[in-house]
DNA sequence: ACGACAGCGCATCTTG
DNA sequence: CAAGATGCGC
DNA sequence: GTCGT
């Protein structure tokens, strides 16, 4: 049975999401019974929000009126705020020197094999070299930093050349040979590219993976090295900029609620099902969450399965109560690809060790968690199945064209996984994680209520913390609870800690009854439920509540 | 070039 | 005021 | 982001 398309299905839905530590119960409740005069609560706040007020930091304000395309690009920044933004790309051809942020060469040496210009597509690339701030030399200096070989010269024939006709006694110190491939890619990613890679290397000479092929070493030595050497810069903690929220800390915990179950099930006169229900979910507040079920498989789909979808998992029981659904085990068949979350890719574990794309899947993984962050469904999709045929693949990616064969891969992935491949890195990330408009637009997403459309409106304003919103913003009512929670609610999983994992999640309730045919008997039950868990103080705040007849879910947080 | 990529419940804003 | 549109989360 | 129209 699928789930989405039976409309009036009589069944109640109740979603919680429990809060990490419960100690900031003590302030929900301060919320919910004190809050100060200046706001007012924000259940059953009246329409005090006026559009137009004039709080704002940036009157001018732009109103973006189309949340879901690419209106919202208003400047020019690289960051997500430009997502949908086409390359401004300038040409230049009269100009010598590019821009001098951009000569990448500049202090380097280069000495060309052959020595000349004389063949128009060496003079180019020469003259190209130039341009990015590269010193031509013809004679074999001391400071040359670069033996730039045509690609049709061997190693063999450059020695033989150097000392019979240049008669060269010795090479300069800190000369590297490198073929002519490599100041273009450098040009091509504006970067100094590592030189030693094997693409790079003069034809016929030994390169280094060739004395030291990596099947002779010992797996952890490869491992280390690979750890050492691939490492990227270390992201600015994010768990630390959520502090500026009210958020107090109050480490006591509460660890025992009365068990308010059984008392609410003599008052109430409920049967046992609901005293079973409001136990579990009371035991079960502190426990790790399992897993869970995502129907959301992108690999294994795409390859085996139509859009029929068939597969609700959850059962039909004749209880009243549905109890969450148990974890489903991941059987034997466990093939089961859920290596395409973010959460699975753990900060410590190496990540899928033996797959030669490990590096390219892991900076790819990067890119599809930013666009999670910034609530791009569908790039953060197309990432997330790129990655499952880059995980499928069992041979080593490392050129767009290459890439492009692959299902799921397309121009722009394919070239990213080149630049990849080839810099160790992707500027896009890069830049991405850099960008302050982006950082402050990433903070403002994850509060609970806010989505790309708001946030990007709110950043472009001029707001850059939680305070600046609280202040000088009209907030929802969700969304004040959005920022009262901003630390709880962040359901995002820090890839440090797998342990964290426990800590966020969600619990989901299915109230059915045989022979119901509305809602209406059921939101009785849910409503008595919830009047209940609230009045206990394990609810603390309601962020969807039923509405109407035909209505079925609510949705708080405890 | 352009839309789909799931579709629905709830909250809120906009429009008439 | 109601109806429709939009934002958001799941 | 990719893919299909």
């Amino acid at each position: 049975m699928q789930r989405n398309h039976s409309a009036p299905q009589p069944s109640v839905s109740v979603s919680v999401k429990p809060n990490k530590p419960l100690t900031r119960k003590t302030s929900l409740l301060r919320y919910d019974t004190s809050t100060p005069p200046s706001e007012s609560s924000f259940t059953g706040k009246t329409p005090s929000v006026l559009p137009s007020s004039s709080q704002r930091p940036n009157p001018e304000r732009r109103v973006v009126s189309d949340p879901t395309g690419g209106s919202l690009v208003l400047k020019n920044s690289t960051g997500i705020a430009s997502m949908l933004q086409k390359n401004q790309k300038r040409k230049r051809e009269a100009i010598k020197l590019v821009p001098e942020d951009q000569q990448i060469f500049r202090g380097l040496d280069f000495f060309y094999l052959p020595a000349d210009d004389k063949n128009p597509k060496r003079k180019m690339r020469i003259t190209k070299a130039k341009e990015y701030g590269a010193k031509w030399t013809t004679e074999l200096e001391d400071d040359v930093t670069h033996i730039v070989v045509d690609n049709s010269l061997t190693y063999e024939h450059i020695m033989k050349y150097l000392k019979e006709t240049l008669k060269v006694q010795a090479l300069p110190k800190r000369a590297i040979f490198v073929n002519e491939d490599y100041p273009i890619d450098c040009i091509a990613f504006r970067r100094i590219l590592d030189a030693k890679q094997d693409k790079y290397a003069v034809k016929g000479a030994v390169t280094e993976s060739e004395e030291k092929p990596a099947s002779q070493r010992s797996p952890q030595a490869a491992q280390d090295e690979e750890d050492i050497s691939r490492r990227t810069p270390p992201r600015e903690d994010s768990a630390s900029q959520a502090r500026d929220v009210e958020g107090e800390e109050e480490t006591q915990e509460i660890s025992q609620n009365p068990s308010p179950a059984r008392n609410f099930q003599r008052e109430m006169g409920f049967n046992d099902p609901l005293a079973e229900m409001i136990e579990f979910v009371q035991t079960k507040k502190h426990l790790p969450l399992d897993d869970e079920e995502n129907e959301e498989r992108p690999s294994s789909r795409d390859s085996m399965q139509d859009p029929g979808d068939s597969d609700d998992s959850r059962e039909r029981s004749p209880s009243p109560v549905r109890k969450p659904s148990k974890k489903k085990h991941r059987g034997p068949k466990g093939s089961f690809n859920q290596n395409n979350f973010s959460c699975m890719t753990g900060g410590t574990g190496e990540t899928t060790s033996s797959n030669p794309n490990a590096r390219t899947i892991e900076i790819l993984q990067e890119m599809g968690d930013f666009y999670e962050q910034v609530k791009d469904q569908w790039r953060t999709r197309a990432y997330r199945m790129a990655i499952g045929t880059l995980k499928k693949t069992t041979n080593k990616i490392r050129t767009a064209e290459e890439a492009q064969e692959l299902p799921k891969i397309g121009k722009r992935i394919a070239d990213k996984i080149e630049e990849i491949v080839l810099t160790d890195g992707l500027r896009r990330l890069e830049f991405a994680k850099q960008d302050p408009t982006d950082r402050v637009l990433q903070k403002f997403l994850k509060i609970y209520g806010v989505g790309p459309s708001q946030g990007l409106r709110w950043a472009q304003q001029g707001h850059k913390t939680l305070e600046d919103l609280k202040a000088n913003v009209n907030l929802t009512a969700n969304q004040k609870i959005g920022i009262a929670h901003y630390d709880d609610f962040d359901t995002r999983i820090p890839r440090e800690e797998v342990t964290a994992l426990a800590s966020s999640g969600d619990i989901d309730f299915l109230i059915t009854k045989p022979s119901t045919t509305t809602t209406t008997p059921l939101l009785t039950f849910l409503d008595d439920l919830v009047r209940h868990l609230t009045s206990t103080g394990f609810l603390v705040a309601a962020l969807a509540v039923p509405r109407g007849d035909s209505s079925s879910k609510w949705h708080g947080a405890c």
